[in-house]
DNA sequence: TTGAAAGCGATACCAT
DNA sequence: ATGGTATCGCTTTCAA
């Protein structure tokens, strides 16, 4: 830290030897010998030495961090995956720096500025919502900087990708929803834009189509700010609630969106699931102890973190330059609980 | 990043100015011309030009980066926090460095260990429930890395402490719970050794203090854990079932432990809040939509964030030692829903 | 097997 | 007002 400090030229003044010998002898240099590496390693443990690691970026432009873009912390689904990524980086000596975009796109922006500055050696990367423009982000990755993304992924860069199995997900919720007699089923969903939106819309057409049910354009709602703001909910739910034949069930996208909705239609007495069923993508911890008890598409958000983090490591440390890029598709699962259960 | 970076020496010899200059004109040194300095500054935005952090921590000794110490990010109360946090980190140019303990003591050192060779300029600690031995983090301050506790605080080392006001919000909760009618009211709580066990306990006692009711002891449960382990709660709520005179009421401590407990209730198909009334801290996003909706007291988790890291920034920005430390208490607020009314 | 010296990028002291 | 040079701590090439 900061006073207790010992650096190799302390451990080379008080050892008479010169600091390149101390260096080499710490790293177990072949051209050092035994003799030496004992007194130099010895004399470091018990000085509590530690290499000052600002230094050694400087020197060797490696930071052993990984920037990580994401909308926010305080958000079950993400919350996971942090603790995931947390896991693999602190075993392979990386430390993570976190930043919020909070569904913007000019925050998310200024995030990779301040992360590109920050010299990371790699990025996690889950887009905004609002996300279009992906320049800066090639730019970015062009320049030498691995990403790997997660979750809200992107085609325009060529790299690993890990996402739940939105479209299977999506699918047998939609299915659960039509098997327990709904016909009306509205989709209420993040920015069109998202990678996960379209994966998750085209797992709920798939079940519709496959049981001849059309698909209903007005019954597929947009929050544009991914239920941020819950406003945004609402005005979609009442829309849906004044059309001529109101839904009779609502898939919800996202955990944000999911809990928002269910709030929504507590607050106005709307009984669950006689009135409208309801079921969404959600990683809430105790959807169980919902009034009713709810039913959810949980995410392996954790693995989702670990794998992302893994690959991630993976192509900082790689020699060379890596072309065959995997996109991992992680299971989700379906629990049928009584929100959704005609 | 890695290719497109310019460094204050190639602007240099662009401009056929000596390295020197170009820093000094860059920071708007007064010996600088005002001529100079535009040709710096516009060659400097033209080409993109950032100062290169890690070479600025080297030869500063300030990382302009914070260390976070607490227990799990998949907690509702901390990833709030952390959301604190950052919003001020950001706009004062720190980046936070996040470690887990998992209320593991021994990880919490490794935690500790990791950061200081990180080279954070402070840290924001919230102990684990493990943690006895204060002697590494004495060392680490005493060694001049300024520290903030929030929420598990300790005096053994002092400075400033951010908390929630404890005392009074489990008073205020228990004193509702017997105003409610409960008269045998257990406290499930996280290691006796924690701060906010004491002072949440310290509020319980004085509630009941106040209404003639005596304290036993018998109903006083502690999870070493804080809940981390599911195992430890149902434990001690069997064991409070089993008794001769089982509760009539829950104040839970915690997060976790709130929900474990509910949902433990839940399991055991315990009529709530007939059987048992139930409330507690939690931070939970929607405990109105739990069956029943739950009482809770929140704290006010951002807020306890932005305080801390703004107290660290502070600390870490001023040129004299600070003496004169302050223990900010931030108000809670208790919400009573139907868990908890007879 | 070991040492001297250069260099990573920015900064600050000492000259001029 | 500007330039030369040493320094932060570590690594690495080149010499010996």
């Amino acid at each position: 830290m900061k006073i207790e400090s010992i650096t190799i030229t302390d451990i080379a003044k008080a050892l008479n030897f010169s600091s390149s010998t101390v260096s080499r002898a710490l790293r177990d240099s072949y051209q050092i010998s035994e003799a030496t590496k004992r007194i130099v390693k010895d004399y470091a443990k018990k000085n509590n030495y530690h290499p000052n690691l600002v230094a050694q970026s400087l020197k060797s432009n490696k930071s052993k961090s990984i920037g990580l873009l994401l909308c926010s912390v305080p958000n079950n689904f993400f919350a996971e995956v942090i603790s995931g990524i947390e896991s693999i980086a602190y075993n392979s000596g990386y430390h993570i720096i976190i930043t919020q975009s909070h569904e913007s796109q000019e925050r998310e922006a200024r995030n990779l500025d301040h992360l590109s500055w920050r010299s990371v050696d790699g990025l996690l990367v889950s887009l905004s919502s609002e996300t279009m423009d992906m320049s800066k982000l090639q730019k970015i990755h062009s320049g030498g900087v691995p990403i790997v993304f997660f979750d809200r992924v992107s085609d325009c860069i060529k790299t690993h990708q890990v996402v739940a199995d939105n479209i299977e997900g999506a699918y047998r919720l939609t299915k659960h929803l039509i098997e327990s007699g709904c016909r009306n089923i509205a989709h209420i969903t993040s920015s069109p834009g998202l990678s996960i939106t379209s994966e998750r819309r085209e797992g709920y057409v798939k079940a519709l189509t496959e049981y001849n049910i059309p698909v209903n354009e007005n019954y597929i709602k947009y929050c544009p700010h991914g239920g941020m703001i819950m406003e945004e909910i609402e005005v979609v739910i009442q829309e849906l609630l004044n059309m001529k034949q109101p839904p009779d069930a609502l898939f919800t996208a996202s955990d944000r969106i999911t809990i928002g909705s269910f709030a929504f239609l507590h607050k106005k007495n709307i009984r669950i699931p006689e009135q409208i069923a309801i079921g969404g993508f959600c990683n809430f911890s105790s959807p169980e102890l919902f009034n009713p008890s709810l039913t959810t598409i949980r995410q392996p958000a954790f693995e989702m973190g670990k794998t992302a983090a893994e690959l991630l490591i993976a192509l900082i440390e790689s020699k060379r330059q890596e072309t065959n890029f995997e996109k991992k598709i992680l299971p989700t699962e379906l629990f049928v609980r009584k929100s959704s259960v005609k």
